[in-house]
DNA sequence: CCGTCAAAAAAGATGCATCAAGTATCGTGT
DNA sequence: ACACGATACTTGATGCATCTTTTTTGACGG
């Protein structure tokens, strides 16, 4: 995350919640794999009460679950959740988008574009890690020009919860997730609110059609719910 | 919070933060109050760390900030973040609406008019704490009926940034609250998620007018976001 | 009477010891 | 060899002591 600011978590104190979060998107979980604080406390070279703050933190962000008082977990994803998240995510993007479009300035447009241009670099060199990365900052760029920090803490928390599922879907995606990009920022530029939202829908139904499709191949055997 | 189960708060464990997000709701907390984590251990009967756990969940939820390190409180809510919250509600709430039009049982609806003919019972004893308490109960609801989980977790943590700016407003409100639900009903019972989604709508921008007036008026002096 | 600085008190963060509950392991008896 | 049970271990929750930083407060000087 060297210069796009991937994720604006530890907003209050919190290094460990923050280093969990990019584990988490960054796709170095699995679905189903166990979290031990004792564990982690040792991992990070600290004790357990900050890395208790985190899990519990993110465990109220959905992003973790609890399946039993003692057993802590990456959860599943199932494909009503994954289906529901994505409508959300229409409705709220498209907010996002549409309110973008009506402010921002060549420079945001510009901040776009250089997203746009790294991304494409990093498809050309196969760097899958720096592709989900890049993804996500253009995803979370719009809320952020359009001014909406509530909805960036919302979308933030969403894709908390899909980071597990996204990264291993990338591969097989190939140049879906950034060729929706594209017609978003065209619309940004004519100031063009319908354009704009309709285009980062198309990107969220059609880019994400990777990660729908292997969830519902077999991966819902491990999609346990909380 | 007799029947209607408020908010599904609680969910992993954690009694205090369901207390602290029932007090939050219920207006107990006035913006700008502080809170400091040994007096509600003592509050509560228990040590720090149960406390500090709520604490931070809610911290991570906005629902209360850290203006320093040291500093805990009530956040204010400016006119621009409550504007942007409602228009994410009305976003998301028309789509729990739409969904939940489709779907209704005629237990779903029945269940919706106990809420409503309780709350006109509450309101025609001028009691403000169950006039909120149902009004909040009818507008989780939907969620709930629509089988959406996450659009109700997303609902509930907003209704906590509100929760302190609402009770106060409820008052001058009247019927403001209740009478817009009444077509939501009817809607659903329709089965007419267009109409279903008009009417939610409507209620959020009719309904929330009393709240919108207060914080233009004088009470964003206290209102310092995080 | 007001401003400034320092000392003390307040208060959250951190670390850790202990508790309780669940899990695994090992031994015994059939 | 297998089933059952007791013991030991694992692991999160809780409580608490201590540390650090901030805020209050009070005294002194202007």
């Amino acid at each position: 995350m060297p210069e796009f600011t991937t994720l604006d978590h530890a907003s209050l104190n919190g290094a460990v919640y923050g280093a969990l979060c990019d584990a988490l998107i960054e796709g170095r979980f699995q679905p189903g794999d166990r979290l031990k604080i004792r564990d982690l406390a040792e991992q990070f070279g600290t004790s357990v009460t900050p890395i208790r703050d985190a899990i519990l933190r993110l465990a109220n962000d959905e992003a973790i679950t609890f399946r039993s008082p003692r057993d802590i977990r990456i959860p599943g994803l199932s494909e009503s959740r994954y289906m529901e998240i994505r409508a959300i995510r229409i409705r709220l993007e498209g907010l996002a988008a549409e309110t973008a479009a009506q402010v921002a300035t060549s420079a945001d447009i510009e901040a776009l574009e250089r997203i746009l241009r790294e991304n494409e670099a990093a498809i050309a060199a196969g760097d899958r890690l720096k592709g989900t990365q890049l993804n996500q900052a253009f995803h979370f760029m719009l809320p952020q020009i359009a001014g909406l920090p509530v909805l960036n803490g919302i979308l933030r928390r969403l894709w908390l919860q899909m980071g597990p599922h996204i990264s291993d879907a990338y591969i097989p995606g190939g140049r879906a997730m950034i060729d929706h990009h594209y017609p978003v920022v065209e619309a940004l530029k004519r100031h063009d609110p319908a354009a704009a939202s309709m285009a980062i829908v198309d990107d969220i139904l059609l880019g994400g059609k990777p990660i729908l499709e292997r969830i519902e191949r077999g991966e819902e055997r491990i999609a346990r719910r909380a």
